[in-house]
DNA sequence: GTTAGCATGTAAGGAGTTACATGATTTT
DNA sequence: AAAATCATGTAACTCCTTACATGCTAAC
């Protein structure tokens, strides 16, 4: 989850640990409390050695090594504070993250998972969208039915707060599905053709590097205005 | 989390594991998934060691069929079905549930540990009750302003789809701390006199946890419909 | 002159999960 | 005859957290 979190981010562009975290916290803070640095440099580490990101050289351009020292003006990368490492996404991280993206097992569909993969959306097809909000709303749907069955069957064993916490947990399953019967409407109802099994007849608008090991044309440019038109761009029409 | 919970069904009744499972899915079903197997059984096994929890004798006159209870009373009962291992609350174990329960901290704020504790709310006094809503209340207002501050400092940062997720967040967020709001004047207003800071006027009557009976008018007398009024489920009129 | 924020990391451990192993009994 | 349900357990592993260790700079 974190490491589909970091290749997230760093798809917008590179941004070492500290930056990460606090980034990590803006965008998944509705979901989750933050990653800790215990788990979040191990695991830079470790996507560090298999390749999915990589150090981005210490600056850009100016000197290699050596030669002037730190204090100057300019951008300066490491002023005064202790040195970071700045890591960028490779092109193995990319195609790992589409992986990881197009993946919409029962795994997915987990509450935090599933909001990692929502915050990415952007980044991946119509289709895997789709896919996504379908698995999570079953998974939401089968413990809406749990829920009503055990209030149906058990609820004479249940005490006030039992009955309230089943109470509130019904509504609360049955408020998401309804948010994800919209979200699926609103994928659907903007490219309704993509449904079919026939192959992929769109391509034209959207540019997300679904596709695989394609070069590396910076997609990080479209980064701005994938979906982007406004507040009614969700909800329903 | 599985402690508490273990510890909180077994003051009902004494279960065996796979018993007890069944009752945690449908107890807790709607806060997370089934505890599995895997952590069920251990976790009985540990909590026997430390003396938690015993393990119940055949018991009661329990009707041996063929009246043969002998040499194999030893044995654990077998219904024809593979062994069971039944397991009972010691008062070493209750004691350790009020402990729990008490414990009012920032981990019991979480979302799954917070709905354990609430889904054993009858058997802790008022205080503590109060305590620990009002604690997973300010985890959640902490949340909502995370996510407001997110959405007036970086809401340009974020594209169609991380701006949905925050909103969505937002929304939950300002539903449950509404929820939580009318669980806290409820319990308030059922007994205001249990906030002074004088010491514990109620303190007498009740032994450690139960007897809910006494500590409360025991609204669970109307848990007939489950599919009451949505709102003010707690009210008991 | 101390607190807060920036910045990276390691070690130990918690609390679960999946997969495996075994076997009886009831239902289809 | 097969599948579902009942019933208990172990081993390996995942993924994350807390606590610790280090050290710099800005602000109060």
């Amino acid at each position: 989850m974190l490491e589909l979190a970091i290749l997230g981010l760093l798809h917008e562009s590179p941004m070492h640990g500290y930056e990460l975290r606090k980034r990590l916290l803006a965008l998944l803070g509705a979901i989750r409390a933050a990653f800790s640095y215990g788990s979040l440099y191990p695991t830079l580490k470790r996507m560090r050695q298999r390749g999915l990101i990589a150090e981005e050289a210490p600056a850009e351009g100016t000197a290699e090594k050596g030669g002037a020292v730190k204090g100057a003006a300019e951008k300066p990368l490491l002023t005064g504070r202790r040195a970071r490492k700045v890591y960028r996404l490779t092109p193995e991280g990319k195609e790992h993250f589409a992986q990881l993206m197009a993946e919409a097992g029962p795994e997915t569909a987990d509450e935090a998972l599933f909001g990692v993969h929502f915050a990415f959306f952007s980044r991946t097809d119509p289709a895997t969208r789709l896919r996504i909000l379908e698995a999570r709303r079953r998974r939401v749907e089968e413990r809406r039915e749990r829920i009503r069955e055990a209030l149906a069957r058990t609820a004479e064993r249940l005490d006030a707060y039992g009955l309230e916490l089943q109470r509130h947990g019904l509504e609360t399953a049955e408020r998401e599905v309804r948010w994800l019967n919209e979200l699926i409407a609103s994928e659907e109802s903007r490219r309704p053709e993509q449904r079919n099994d026939f192959g992929d007849p769109i391509a034209e608008p959207e540019r997300h590097q679904a596709a695989p090991a394609q070069g590396t044309p910076d997609p990080a440019a479209s980064a701005g205005d994938p979906n982007k038109q406004g507040k009614g761009g969700m909800r329903d029409g």
